[in-house]
RNA sequence: GCGGACGUGGCGGAAUUGGUAGACGCAAGGGACUUAAAAUCCCUCGGAGGCAACUCCAUGUGGGUUCGAUUCCCACCGUCCGCACCA
């Protein structure tokens, strides 16, 4: 007889409410069990979840559900990165208030997650644009302040000009504004930073620690962080130097190469530069027109090498007889270094392109081994630098060089080093060892109204004072409009104007807000006891923290992740907490994709979405047309989806007709979760006809199963030992598969195990009670094990099996290994490497038992014809190789 | 330019980390049930040869190590990603 379809909508509602009613997925700080923390990157509230999102937390959701399985007090929160432009871009669009539209989007988007069954404590909820949050983020400003990894200076910095505030380093991407997309320019503004280059060495070196992190992610932020040993180098100024410089320090790697030397460059926002352009206006045209040049990578891929004698000439420290011309060159970076390089052209192409051009010398001074005395191939090698266009980078032996002729590089290094720090210039060591970094201090002032208040004021006769405890937390105000362009703080006619904590006199606020990517740094630890009127309860956080599963993008790899490994340092530094590094576990997830559809082809193609076309195959050939109008439409390469692209699929058309669990099964199987997942609607069709096998088998079956609590007949049956064996086999791969976060092989596992279960199902109840047994075992198993990827059919079919408990509520199963243990087995045989066939043997044999099968194969007997076998290679239970 | 990852059927992918290549799913083809459709069930499904048991080829390409290589080593080709005038 069937049975009546799974009907998901009303069983998930139904299940969804018994969780909520029961409040099992509620954590307590005090639960005695070992804890885990698992946590997915916070979304932030654009209006409605889509199929990222739903990856990702069904991906949390698992290792949630499993952890608690296997005993663990599970913390697994959800709140909302709040703060940010679109909130004020909608507010200027659609004339709605920033934080009226943002809880709106939190209402829809919290709705749209209950839906999915997520096992999250929705206790610890929260937003953090909440005045309670952000309270706790201004406390946490100025202890960073006091602590001096918070402080103000005048630099310059990356302006996006269409959202009109500054950008971090971090946030400019091929120099353009990573949410703008605008050109970035570069503008003097004093501003507020955190000092993470106080924690370089440290958030470099404890990278290595991070063993449970993709590697290519710590490979981008070690890259990012930019370690490099060298020199610091001062060359005397010969001649008539400009007021206050007698001397230029140069930062370099290639000490060794200072024999190479000819010429010294400086950057066009150097010191020097600015001061000899004071009366000289061809050198202050030529800084200008380096300033128009911008950064970003059209810029920089067809910049050329531009340089300005100066006419200043320098000493070399050792050869003081040679005197090398001082540039300013648009390719040297005030920001890196000492802002002035030395130019060895034999040696970095760059120089070699600048010596080039302004006819230069080229002096090698190392030569690979190879050439060395040689005679006609070194004279060759060395013509070449006056031909060539290319510097020599290798390795090699020092040429050229007085005392370190002869050397190797790092040799040459060290005697340069050593020479260098033993001269003095002016009273000065005329060369010191310096570690250098290409990580900058974290700009955060942004000059927008949607974000946390910085809590400083501005007194013309205090400076700046910090806001005292009891005044905060300063509060945005509700009444801004956005009508002209700027920062609505600015405008707002009374909010900025204040009385002096200090002296009492008249002052005015800090109308920048805090970089969103701040909000961000520290919410971990703030879930561990969100209820808190400081910023953490130490203990809480301290027995919570490390995050043990973090789950997320890698667009994050180094902005929000690295930004949150310099908070915890600095949380730690000032007491509210006690650890250096925020995520124990670490993974990234692939992106969502889809085909796109386009009527028309090229650039005048409009975009259509999966819902307006109707998909068809013929003779192997897919083709598409659209449902209106039955126009051919073009199928497009597959894209991450986007409302651009307008391939998306929303999560809650999918639930609607699906159900949660179909959503959450398709997205797990098949795809290797660091991998791209391609979205078809074949594939959501499958994962719910999987869905409807399951029940159907469950309900089918389960009335005419032994009772639950039942004992196991006497007898002998090989097909409940069979299925027994292949439920248990299944139970430790899906365990094992999901602790390595190996989603899909553990979701293969399961359609296995399944195949195995309607096999034995179609045996007629009663016929074998033993096999009757089996299959209630292996149902409840399947049912156990399917539970963190689909908890509500789960729980469906654990009721349905005669439970009154949750599975929810479950342990994991006992895996039990005895039943494994064959005392047959089937050993492959191959012949000369391939497989040829099986042998059958005890599997107590020993290797000489083993071999004497073998050879009494008939297809070895064939093979051999008659000979001996060169070989055989017996591997105990694995396999047999017969070498002829 | 520097750094990294990947390359297996029509497709997504699996292979106990050196041991039966292609599990599982999708798509496709054939069949059963049905008045019909949906749903469901059964069979086939890397290539070539053979009536057949079977044989040969095959994990981007070429070499190497090994009894045995998708897995390890070398070179090359291709795709994707990150960084990039960082001295």
């Amino acid at each position: 007889m069937a049975s009546e379809r799974y009907n998901p909508k009303e069983a998930e509602a139904r299940w969804q409410s018994t969780w909520a009613e029961r409040h099992i997925y509620e954590t307590r700080n005090d639960d005695p069990r070992p804890k885990y923390y698992v946590l997915e990157m916070f979304p932030y509230p654009s209006g409605r979840i889509h199929m990222g999102h739903v990856r990702n937390y069904a991906m949390g959701d698992v290792v949630a559900r499993y952890m608690r399985a296997r005993g663990h007090n599970v913390l697994h929160p959800m709140g909302w990165d709040a703060f940010g432009l679109p909130a004020e871009n909608a507010a200027i669009q659609n004339s709605i208030n920033p934080r009226e539209w943002t809880y709106q989007n939190i209402a829809a988007m919290r709705d749209q997650l209950k839906l999915m069954g997520l096992s999250i404590d929705w206790t610890r909820e929260f937003a953090t644009c909440d005045v309670d949050y952000y309270a706790q983020q201004q406390k946490l400003f100025l202890d960073l302040q006091k602590a001096g990894l918070a402080y103000r200076r005048k630099s310059r910095v990356n302006w996006d000009p269409v959202d009109n505030t500054v950008l971090a380093n971090e946030q400019v991407i091929d120099g353009r504004g990573w949410r703008s997309g605008a050109l970035v320019e570069q503008r003097e503004l004093t501003q507020w930073f955190f000092r993470i280059t106080a924690f370089n060495d440290d958030l470099l070196a404890a990278l290595d620690g991070l063993d449970r992190w993709p590697e290519k992610v710590r490979i981008m932020q070690r890259n990012w962080i930019g370690r490099s040993e060298g020199m610091r180098v001062r060359f005397a100024i010969n001649d008539r130097p400009p007021e206050g410089f007698d001397h230029i320090e140069v930062f370099t790697t290639r000490h060794d190469t200072l024999f190479g030397a000819s010429f010294l460059a400086v950057s066009p926002d150097h010191p020097l530069a600015t001061a000899l352009a004071a009366d000289r206006p061809d050198l202050a045209d030529f800084i200008a027109e380096c300033h128009r040049a911008g950064t970003s990578e059209e810029a920089l891929e067809t910049a050329e090498k531009h340089g300005f004698d100066t006419g200043l000439t320098v000493a070399h420290p050792i050869d003081k007889n040679l005197k090398l011309p001082v540039y300013v060159a648009n390719f040297v970076l005030m920001g890196y270094g000492t802002g002035a390089i030395f130019g060895c052209p034999a040696h970095d192409q760059r120089d070699f392109d600048f010596a080039t051009k302004y006819h230069l010398p080229i002096k090698p001074v190392v030569a690979p081994l190879e050439v060395i005395d040689t005679g006609a191939e070194f004279a060759a090698w060395i013509e070449q630098f006056s031909t060539g266009d290319e510097a020599y980078v290798d390795d090699g032996r020092l040429i050229n060089s007085d005392f370190l002729d002869g050397m190797d590089v790092p040799a040459a290094k060290e005697a340069m080093a050593a020479r260098l720090e033993a001269m003095t210039l002016n009273g000065h060591a005329q060369g010191v060892r310096e570690v250098n970094y290409r990580l900058r201090d974290w700009g955060i002032s942004r000059q927008r109204y949607w974000g946390c208040p910085i809590p400083v004021i501005h007194c013309p006769t205090c400076d700046i004072v910090p806001v005292p405890d009891a005044d905060l937390p300063v509060e945005l105000p509700h009444d801004v409009t956005f009508g002209r362009p700027g920062n609505p703080l600015d405008h707002h006619p009374t909010w900025k104007h204040v009385t002096c904590p200090k002296c009492g006199g008249a002052a005015t606020r800090e109308t920048d807000t805090m970089d969103t990517f701040v909000d961000s740094s520290w919410y971990f630890a703030r879930f561990t006891a969100p209820w808190a009127k400081t910023p953490t309860e130490p203990d809480a956080a301290n027995a919570w923290l490390p995050v043990d599963q973090y789950i997320g993008g890698i667009e994050h790899a180094i902005l929000h992740l690295l930004y949150s490994r310099f908070f915890t340092r600095a949380m730690k530094a000032t007491g509210h907490l006690d650890l250096d590094e925020p995520f124990a576990g670490l993974f990234t997830q692939g992106m969502v994709v889809h085909e796109t559809y386009r009527l028309g082809t090229g650039q005048n193609g409009k975009w259509l979405s999966p819902a307006e076309i109707r998909l068809e195959e013929h003779d192997g050939k897919r083709s598409a047309t659209l449902l209106s109008t039955g126009e051919p439409v073009e199928i497009g390469p597959i894209e991450k989806m986007s409302k651009s692209r307008r391939n998306t699929v929303d999560p809650s058309d999918i639930m609607d007709s699906y159900g949660a669990d179909t959503a959450r099964w398709f997205m797990l199987s098949d795809s290797p979760p660091d991998r791209d997942v391609i979205w078809t609607e074949e594939g959501v069709a499958g994962a719910f006809r999987f869905v409807q096998r399951v029940w159907r088998l469950v309900a089918e079956t389960a009335p005419h199963l032994p009772a639950a609590d039942s004992q196991a007949p006497a007898g002998q049956s090989d097909a409940a030992d069979a299925l027994r064996k292949a439920a248990h086999k299944a139970l430790a791969a899906v365990g094992d598969s999901i602790g390595l976060l190996r989603f899909n092989v553990a979701v293969a596992r399961m359609y296995e195990l399944v195949n195995a279960i309607g096999a034995a199902a179609s045996t007629p109840p009663g016929k074998d009670p033993l096999l009757d047994n089996a299959l209630r075992e292996a149902l409840e198993l399947l049912t156990r094990m399917m539970a963190p990827m689909m908890p509500h059919l789960a729980e469906e079919c654990w009721a349905t099996l005669g439970h009154e408990n949750l599975v929810a509520d479950s342990p994991w199963p006992e895996f039990d290994g005895s039943i494994l243990v064959e005392d047959v087995i089937v050993l492959p045989v191959q012949v000369n490497g391939k497989k040829r066939g099986e042998l059958t043997i005890s599997s107590d044999a020993s290797q000489g038992d083993v071999e004497r099968a073998v050879m009494a194969l008939d297809f070895v007997v064939r093979a051999l014809g008659g000979n001996d076998p060169k070989k055989i290679v017996v591997v105990p239970k694995r396999i047999v190789n017969v070498v002829v």
